[in-house]
DNA sequence: TTTTTTGATTACCAAAAGGTAACTGATTAC
DNA sequence: GTAATCAGTTACCTTTTGGTAATCAAAAAA
């Protein structure tokens, strides 16, 4: 009854790698975590997130334009701001990244002491 | 009300960062899901998930099973096998994965035609 | 006028990740 | 005897990733 074949095996990879192939990598989801938390500009992201150097992020902001999890605008003016924005689309991952963060602070728990 | 200093804003990265560490990159999650599924020797998890090489597997096994994701045993025996097993722990992440996919069987629905 | 700042991009080079194929060693199938 | 299977390991080489620093553009400060 429980019996699966390869092929449904596999079925759950597809989806998983989909997922991957948009917020996988180092970066990336920590970065949606940084616009949604309201940080807007470059060098506000880049700050914000240690260890994340400007090529990296240059880069990784491209994949998630095309990618369409955030929008960037250029808005001219003095020394002309560009906007990176999360898109309404990219929120629907939230629920996914938080479960990531839960689980993380449960780990963080269990790998160093449990206050109790 | 809602607003945020610079080090709560990094508070949700670091447990992020955290499950990163232990599920990160592209194949660990394929392996865990493919031994949930019931596969146990090398073999049938290299068989299991395509493109993965010989040489990542067992570079990738090595490392879940430091994590605690995943426990070793060798079978004596015939032709010596060896038996890799999720460990309890490694269900903790079940939701999250559960979660990973979900979204993905939506994304690809988003992306490519919905039915209705 | 020269320097500095902010925002962002690009070139150059070093490090890490990854693929392929060969090989080990034991056993079973042909 | 020959070939194939299982579970890797190792060597060699390519690709990808990543860091540093230089650069561009525009404006404000000196």
């Amino acid at each position: 009854m429980k019996k699966k074949t390869h092929t449904e095996c596999l079925s759950a990879l597809i989806p998983v790698r989909d997922t991957l192939d948009m917020i996988g990598g180092k970066w990336k989801i920590l970065i949606l975590i940084s616009l949604w938390e309201g940080n807007k500009h470059f060098r506000e992201i880049e700050r914000s997130i240690p260890k994340l150097s400007t090529k990296v992020l240059a880069k990784e902001l491209k994949d998630m334009e095309e990618n369409k999890l955030i929008t960037r605008t250029v808005v001219n003016g003095f020394p002309v701001r560009t906007e990176y924005t999360p898109t309404e689309y990219s929120k629907t991952l939230q629920k996914v990244i938080k479960e990531l963060q839960n689980w993380g602070v449960k780990h963080r728990q269990e790998v160093f002491g449990k206050t109790k």
